[in-house]
DNA sequence: AATATTTATATTGTTTACAATATAATTGCA
DNA sequence: TGCAATTATATTGTAAACAATATAAATATT
């Protein structure tokens, strides 16, 4: 077998990897257009879905909501603090922290973006049962992590 | 109810396509000390397995099969001909097209490669059945796309 | 108390990722 | 034929994404 050794495990269409990656990636472009016009991108949005859910947030919790790198996060956030979306706040009991809050117009956002979930789904194409099956897998993937 | 919206929607546990997006990094990050051994990276990764598998192949079909734009395509091809794992031939029937072949140093990562699928899923903590069934969720969702 | 370790955030450097646009070759059609 | 669409690739600009490292504050340890 040495010389015919089986590749069909590095077949892409055998990759359930590749195929969550590319399925993100497609997902994530269905926002886009619905993001375009509250002039956020899609890691805006999940990080605005943390803080309109929790309110103030220490940077490093919403690094770990979002499984994202603080090389990630710092420019991310210093972006929608130039857009005015959000505050940063040094913690007093531990100078190490910074709380991120809502500004007004980050807050007024949720108004617009509680509309785009709907929106977007209705852009799948799967049966609902299926959808729900989805999203249980991953999320237990996701605790694996 | 104006007032009082429901905002559930908005919840990050609620979108599905947040699970994805997470999951998805993740599980390439479970690639990376493997692939760092072979010196590339994840998204050479997959365009290699397109080429071991089929040969030639013109760039226009590996940007479908990976679902990627000639903007990332571009720069990705330029580095793993650097890295003197690729070759660029422009055809000569239609000389828009170019075609990305194997190197010798391309095709002899094959066999380091072919490892890697086995030890990455002895990563992934799910029972068999449901990663069956997670694989035919995502690819009857990719098609939709 | 002094030092080592841990923790939270920031910075640097490299690689994606993609929209929008450009360019050049091919095809379709008036 | 001649010109308008189409097609394949490249370029530009912006924003992620993450490893590795740095920095400074807090905690633990001797």
């Amino acid at each position: 077998m040495s010389d015919s050794a089986n590749y069909d495990v590095l077949k892409l269409d055998n990759q359930i990897c590749f195929s969550l990656y590319a399925c993100a990636r497609q997902v994530v472009r269905l926002y886009t257009p619905y993001l375009n016009e509250l002039g956020i991108t899609y890691t805006q949005y999940i990080t605005l879905m943390v803080l309109w859910e929790k309110g103030d947030v220490p940077i490093k919790e919403l690094t770990r909501a979002l499984y994202l790198d603080t090389g990630t996060m710092t420019p991310l956030l210093r972006k929608m603090e130039q857009n005015g979306l959000i505050t940063r706040t040094r913690s007093k009991e531990d100078e190490r922290v910074v709380t991120i809050s809502l500004t007004k117009e980050g807050w007024a956002l949720r108004e617009k973006a509680v509309k785009i979930p709907s929106a977007v789904s209705g852009c799948v194409d799967l049966p609902e049962e299926e959808i729900v099956q989805l999203y249980q897998t991953l999320h237990k993937l996701l605790k694996t992590f």
